[in-house]
DNA sequence: GGAATATCTCTTGATGTCGAGGTATCCATG
DNA sequence: CATGGATACCTCGACATCAAGAGATATTCC
């Protein structure tokens, strides 16, 4: 026995009033569009205690997980990240001026850009991953092991097969 | 055997940065918000077709989706699309304007605004609904059925557990 | 009946994002 | 070494969203 959530909801009224619709995609795309959100301001709440937007903590975390010397050109950045150049462009205006990361010339390659953490922003990224990833944990408390390990892989499975063959333009 | 996508890379360099934290999180966390932003644009290529943004599809299908007569109030729309009362405004501004709905006021309680789909606006969420449904299975088509059922079961339980306790503020 | 409080929508200002186009640099070719 | 195309980042304008608060109407309670 299995209590409903808003989207069981939502997929009944469209069976009601367009019942020659199959709208059995919703139960799992409208349900990652919701959760996506609910996580999200979940998540929000921990960045904040740490004085980070959640587009900071993004920016800094990818360069943090690079590894040493925490160094990224702009374009790594947007691959990476999932933005256009203009978002990556504004987002390095204001982490560097917060001081949490520098941006210098690729010297072997004058139209490069790269953006270093500084030893403040390397600091702030470290504590913000650990409670980071402990709220992660807290938020998935309610599944089994068994069911966190089946839910990984099959959404493992739908991304690899989204994520293979876009090969999108510029962004 | 099965592939790493992008997320098993991620934690992997975590894992390799920062071997002190558990980021298993992150393989269901970090995924749904990959997916999110991979589902969108795929859907809105749809929306697209019919010349609607997605937040414009959301109200209409809203709408459409309560049934006859196709009518909710700002305050109910704003619920059930977890967005702010001023985006409800600016969204019904555009929409009225752009002749796909009909603002009205309540006639039992002043404060109130119902809006109302047009006929031409049901035309359209009717038509792009049956576009928007089959792109949706689209999407999904490298699962097998039983894989979708067990994905919609295991989201619905997120989605419980997350949906619930909140009990937000305003929005 | 009237005052205080609650509810609902709209207004306003700030912010983050995108996308198209601009500029600087690199590179392959002759 | 000159040139044209490719590449990388930035600039700028448009726009959706939110948050806070204002304005209007309902409701409650004395």
């Amino acid at each position: 026995m299995v209590s409903e959530d808003r989207v069981d909801r939502i997929v009944e009224q469209w069976r009601h009033e367009r019942p020659d619709v199959d709208v059995s995609g919703m139960a799992i795309i409208g349900r990652i569009s919701r959760l996506e959100r609910l996580l999200r301001d979940r998540l929000d709440e921990v960045f904040a205690t740490h004085d980070l937007e959640s587009w900071e903590f993004d920016v800094l975390a990818t360069l943090r997980r690079s590894g040493p010397p925490y160094q990224l050109s702009a374009g790594g950045l947007l691959e990476s990240m999932m933005i256009s150049s203009g978002t990556v462009t504004h987002r390095l205006d204001r982490l560097e001026r917060r001081g949490l990361l520098a941006r210098e010339k690729d010297p072997t390659d004058g139209r490069v850009v790269l953006a270093t953490l500084t030893e403040d922003g390397r600091r702030r990224i470290d504590a913000a991953l650990e409670d980071h990833a402990a709220n992660q944990i807290r938020l998935l408390a309610d599944l089994t092991a068994n069911q966190r390990g089946e839910l990984a892989d099959l959404l493992r499975h739908l991304h690899l097969s989204l994520d293979a063959e876009p090969a999108d333009l510029d962004r």
